[in-house]
DNA sequence: TTGAAAGCGGTACCAC
DNA sequence: GTGGTACCGCTTTCAA
């Protein structure tokens, strides 16, 4: 536990001052300090295994190359810790670090954690949500370059750069993969009416549907929840006790473990998929779509690209200079991506 | 954006110096400022929304009251999070910050990671990982106090606490349960060979069926893996084309997910849960044992116990004084909790 | 009871 | 080319 080697250190056992030291090893030495003092220098500092206290450093810069990110309970649940993947992957990249704190889900805590944050004198803050929804833009964020990944700011005014992926297309994508497998009856579980994501992929469906000039039946669209047996309950629904004929050859899930119960119950029913039914999940969770029975052909959310989008964004306003701030665009939508796997087929007839 | 108060503008507004503001702010008022002083300054502290930089704090103090947090993947993978969570609890609660950083299981940023964390000065460090394991301890983290969650030192002699899950105990009494529900030929689907955790549980299921007097068979035990397609074909291999007197009439899984895949298999091939088979899970995942169709019987992890007994230790040996370190034991064991649900019930006969 | 000053570890400016 | 010094914001000791 003995103490770290300080740039005094460094200097005395060089034999120079302590501002050779600092200059030479900023890279600012040539034509400040003699050739010879830099190899003695950086010789010494090598020997002592330096680096500077980056504590002092932000205190000296006021700069800390530390980003905050705030999560309503990313790192708690199991749900998209790609995003903050991804977005540590840029930050290190450029030399940043990324300090995360969870509030789980507890909104009220988010305002004494940005202000922990900017004590810290954090250089940039990001809000991760899990799940795509609006939040109420915490006061402190505005003092700093900030950005949203996952969620938006609802005010008419939006203040905030925000990353979220296109639902809309991907619903339609993924209607349109069951449409070019020739169904033409399609549920869909369509998650819960308190999240935003749920009508955008309706409206996906929908879009789908309209575009290939195939009619649909609004009854066929079920606000279901986004979990296991909400997913069975539905199709049970849909198919216990049905005629083949009246049948959906297809369900759309609006996530992979709605399709885990859709799967269940089409086993329980004796239903084979994809031969008598097709199953379509969301998310591409890991460990779950791919390793299905059968694999379910999935739309994978854009997890890693979010984050890196949004930490692009953040750390170009943050190094960049402040000037063209406002003529920038508010709104970053990252394309969803179709996994074909084996969970979805030729419709039955 | 404007700047933050400093100790410097309270003192001005008050009529005061620094040093005054410092001393009334930290309770050491009483006996060194007068008693008019000290109102004024609390009055203009309020006023300018005055809190201390906490970084010149740092500076200072040579103490950051930030704890960092190393984890493999905890952060990323959709596991384990709730470690954090409970370790973050009990920092909040002390006063203190975590500095979470993942380094997506790449063993080769540990060493770089405990440098940038030491570099800020943390007080602590914490090691985490996503399921139990053996970790080779890096350099930095004996400097200063650590403590490892669900992963432990292999080393003859360990050099750091760790708190980890008691395995046998919960893989023993996960068996009693079904013992108890009067199984006779219970199967074991026990995750992989490299994983600790699976010989533990392993050893529990063992264990009780010696305590119960009841013989088993080696060869009802499969070293799976962990995910669902693992559960589904060791159930088929169990259970297809297999005759009712020679089938196991329970299933016990090594977590929830090999589970989901039995309660698939058992569903294609017919067979109703728990009726003609009991199945059994581990882990307790949110959002998964708790939804299943039927809901599974299984063996929470205490994660959050887990992550509030290290934060716990770790804390206490910072601000305990370093006295009895040495004497300290260096292992925490946390008992899993049986939940018990609907996928499992009596044996047929 | 109060204020001045040193120092935590750096960086950067400015004499020399 | 080099070293001295002020300063970042705060705490703490010491003298007034």
């Amino acid at each position: 536990m003995n103490r770290k080697a300080t740039a005094l250190d460094v200097a005395k056992r060089a034999g120079v001052s302590r501002s050779a030291v600092s200059l030479v090893l900023n890279g600012r030495g040539d034509g400040n300090v003699a050739k010879e003092s830099q190899d003695r220098i950086r010789q010494a500092a090598k020997e002592l295994n330096y680096s500077p206290n980056a504590i002092a450093l932000s205190l000296r810069n006021q700069r800390s190359r530390v980003i905050g990110i705030l999560s309503d309970e990313v790192v708690v649940s199991p749900f998209d810790g790609n995003i903050i993947g991804g977005a540590d992957d840029i930050a290190r990249s450029r030399g940043f670090v990324t300090l995360v704190m969870d509030t789980e889900r507890d909104t009220a805590r988010d305002a004494s954690a940005i202000e922990t944050l900017l004590d810290r004198q954090v250089d940039g803050l990001m809000y991760v949500t899990v799940g795509l929804k609006p939040i109420e833009i915490p006061q402190g964020m505005l003092r700093i370059p900030s950005v949203l990944a996952n969620c938006y700011d609802e005010h008419p005014q939006p203040q905030l750069h925000h990353v979220i992926p296109d639902e809309i297309t991907g619903g339609r994508e993924a209607t349109e993969h069951l449409l070019q497998w020739g169904h033409r009856d399609i549920a869909l579980l369509a998650g819960s009416v308190d999240s935003p994501a749920a009508p955008l992929r309706v409206q996906g469906y929908r879009d789908a549907h309209a575009l290939a000039g195939v009619p649909f039946r609004d009854e066929r669209v079920f606000m279901a929840g986004w979990d296991i047996d909400a997913g069975y309950h539905g199709a049970m629904k849909l198919l216990d006790g049905v005629s083949p004929a009246d049948r959906p050859t297809a369900i759309m899930c609006a996530n992979d473990r709605l399709a885990v119960g859709v799967a269940l119950a089409a086993a329980r029913l004796g239903l084979s998929v994809p031969r008598d039914l097709s199953i379509m999940g969301y998310d591409d969770e890991a460990r779950i779509a791919d390793t299905m029975v059968p694999a379910l052909t999935t739309m994978a959310l854009p997890l890693r690209e979010i984050g890196r989008a949004a930490m692009t964004t953040l750390l170009d306003t943050i190094e960049g200079g402040e000037g063209t701030t406002a003529a920038r665009t508010m709104e970053t939508m990252v394309p969803c991506r179709l996994v074909v796997r084996e969970s979805t087929g030729p419709a039955p007839h």
